[in-house]
Formats: C-alpha cells, structure tokens, sequence
DNA sequence: GCAAACTGAATGATGGTTCATTCATAATCT
DNA sequence: AGATTATGAATGAACCATCATTCAGTTTGC
C-alpha cells in the first residue's frame, strides 16, 4: 500500500521509499542470519511486505546484496574524495582516510557486518566487489601514499601499494574485531591509534 | 575396501586416512566453490568415497568445516609457540610470527582461500573460530609486544593489543589479496615490507 | 474502470541426511 | 586348513524439508 501523495509527490518517490525499505530490512537480515541464511521471505517480513514484492524491485536475492554493496560504496567512495579534496598535506588526507572509514562503519553497525562478514562470504562476491569499489578505494589510499613519498613526507623506499594493503588490512581489522566483540565501544577513536603506528612504527627510537 | 593389513597397520590407521582424505577434499572443494555451495555429495566425489561414507566420520557438513579449522589451527599454534621459544628478542619473534603467517598460509592456497574466505562467511563462523584458535593467537602477538615494550624495544605509548591487531590485519590483508590476485607470487616475502612499516613507521625521520 | 502495484499460496528444484543392503575381511568352528 | 558365521565399513538411492521464484488474483490510485 503506497503512501498518499498529498503533495507532488510522484510515484517515482514511492518507488525509491520502497526500494530503499527492502535495503534497510535486507542489511539487518543478512546482518543478523547472513546472506545464505535469509530467506527472502525474512526480507520481506521485516519490511512489512509480501515475499513477492521483492522481485518488483530486484531481479533476485543476490542482486539484492549487490545492491547494498553497490550503494554503499559508491556514496562512500563520492564523500571520500570530496572531504579529500578539501585537504592539502598527503599525512592528513591519510588521516581523514582513517577517520571516514571507522566513522562510516562504526555508524551502522549491521552494515558494517554485512561488508566485513557477507561479503566475504565467497570468494565469487569477493571478486565482484573488488571489482567495483575496492580497488577504487585503495587506488585511492596508494594514490595519496604516492603523492606524499613525492612530497617528502612519506619514506620512498616502500611501495605505495603495499602500505595502501597495510593500512586498509589495518582498519578492516579494527572493524571486524569492533563487530565481533561482547563489549560495545566507539569504533571510531581507534584511528587515532592505528594511524600512530602506521606513520611512527612501533620501535622505540 | 581398506587396505590390507601386511604389518601390524589396524584399522585406526584407515580410520585415520580416510578422515583426513575427507578433509583435504573438503579444503579442495570449499576452496573452489564456498561453503554454501559445495554438495556433500561434491566432497565425497572428490575424496572418492560414497555421500554416505562422510557421515561415518563427520557427524554433518558443518562439522567438516569446523575440524578443518580446528585442525589447522592447532597445528599452526603449537608450531608458531615452538619456533618462538627458540627467539630471544621480541623484535625476531615478532619477525618470526609474520613469516610463519605468510608462509603457512602461502604454501596452500586452497587452504588460505578457506581461512581467508570461509571463516568469515558467517558471524556464526567467526564467533566459534574467534573462541577457539584466533584469540589465542592473537594473544601470542599481544604478549610478544608487551614483552617488547618492557625490555625497551618497543613504543609504550601504544596498547599492545591494538598493536597485535594492526601486525595481524596487514598480514591478513596480504593473504587475502594475494588469493584474490590473478598475478601468482610468492607470499611469503610480503613480511619483509610489511614489518619494515610496522616497526619503522611511514614517515621520514 | 483500468492500469499499476501488490499479495501470498503454489511450484519445483535443490541438497543434506538417512538407512536398508552389500561385501570384504576377521573370527570361530570342525 | 577349509568351511561357516559374524562384523561393520561402505554404499547410493530415496526421502523430505527448505526456499527462491512465479503468477493468478486482489487492491489501490487516479
């Protein structure tokens, strides 16, 4: 049952509400049973609609996960360069880098457990993603390394691609340990940390 | 048709074989097509064995999944605690840590393909596996940097907890790419440039 | 009143698990 | 030693619960 339009509202915008209603419920169902676990019949319950609704909106179960990767990635990877842009010194491009990435994730915590959990579900999911956004993102962490070895700031004698991995393995790991742990804490000071040992090492000097 | 008994070999023996024939197809198997995927029936064709044989020495599916990690990570363990014990300084522990990680890992790639990818197919998997063998080994990584920080070698400005975390997600994520890379090289030597950022740092002095 | 949106029961494929049966080998008997 | 019986590992066809998907019918919006 749609929602009145009492305004200009078209159905356009109606078609989006519930797009995006199948989304949110699909993220809290995979995030809860997983993706092979969720039957699209979960989907649905949760969002208030009939099994066959789904398939108004989405070609199939999996288009649905794909969708939510594809979303996600995309809005984060256009906030990302936007905010960097902003920042000159490669060292605090990195920093903001962190930052977004802990704050993003740490905000939703179902959907952090669909990307660090459900997506790594099959190593098929997995090339499809790196496909799409990962490599992007980590384009762009190599990128902003290379920029600073050029500047000085960054010790040349590492690859950028490699220290991009580190960093990004870093941060990824911060976030499954966050979702996986018993005790509830903000994820996003943990960048603080991470990025000291990433720009300083962990040897005393 | 068990083998023959010339010697004193008893049917332990084949028990034994059998069960381990049944967890490298597994491996095989999960590697190729993931958890979700693969048919008990695929298994038992790999290993050459009837569907039904998997279940005189795996109570279900799931349970072969679970002694694979088991298994392996037991093994992986108790090497890494003997190797370690042969090191004095926490620095070379540390070092050796990272290349038994790489190496084991680099020296079966299906077996990566289910540690990286398998495991984190479900927050269910993540949870037993976390309780089980991951936890202990992060605390080995834990202990070896407070040990650093004591005797001087190590930064003592950092938690040496999240330390252990950041060395174990960089590896990790040299694991992961390399199984995800259509280019084949050697993984092992990855450690070397991940250790030179982890205890050197980015930055230039 | 008709087109678009929605419903949810029915369908059909899939695949984990079971179990009646087979058969090679070991144990026992003569 | 040879014949007979017992054992239990192995088999694989069949069972049946589980869903993803479909579609004929219903409701809603204009």
């Amino acid at each position: 049952m749609p929602r009145t339009n009492r305004s200009g509202q078209s159905a356009r915008s109606v078609v989006t509400d519930k797009r995006e209603a199948i989304l949110r419920a699909a993220i809290k169902v995979f995030a809860v049973k997983g993706y092979f676990n969720s039957k699209v019949a979960d989907i649905a319950s949760e969002a208030g609609i009939a099994d066959g609704t789904v398939y108004l909106y989405f070609k199939s179960k999996e288009e649905v996960l794909h969708s939510i990767f594809d979303r996600a990635m995309s809005e984060f990877i256009e906030e990302g360069k936007r905010e960097i842009s902003l920042i000159a010194a490669p060292e605090d491009r990195i920093r903001k880098i962190a930052q977004l990435h802990l704050e993003k994730l740490g905000s939703d915590r179902d959907m952090a457990v669909v990307f660090q959990v459900e997506l790594r579900g099959s190593t098929k999911f997995m090339q499809e993603f790196s496909a799409a956004g990962f490599s992007e993102y980590l384009d762009i962490i190599r990128q902003t390394i290379e920029d600073g070895q050029k500047a000085g700031a960054f010790r040349s004698d590492i690859k950028p691609i490699v220290c991009a991995k580190i960093l990004y393995g870093a941060l990824d790991e911060m976030v499954t340990n966050w979702i996986l742990s018993k005790r509830s804490y903000p994820l996003a000071p943990m960048a603080d940390e991470v990025l000291r040992i990433f720009f300083g090492g962990v040897m005393t000097v």
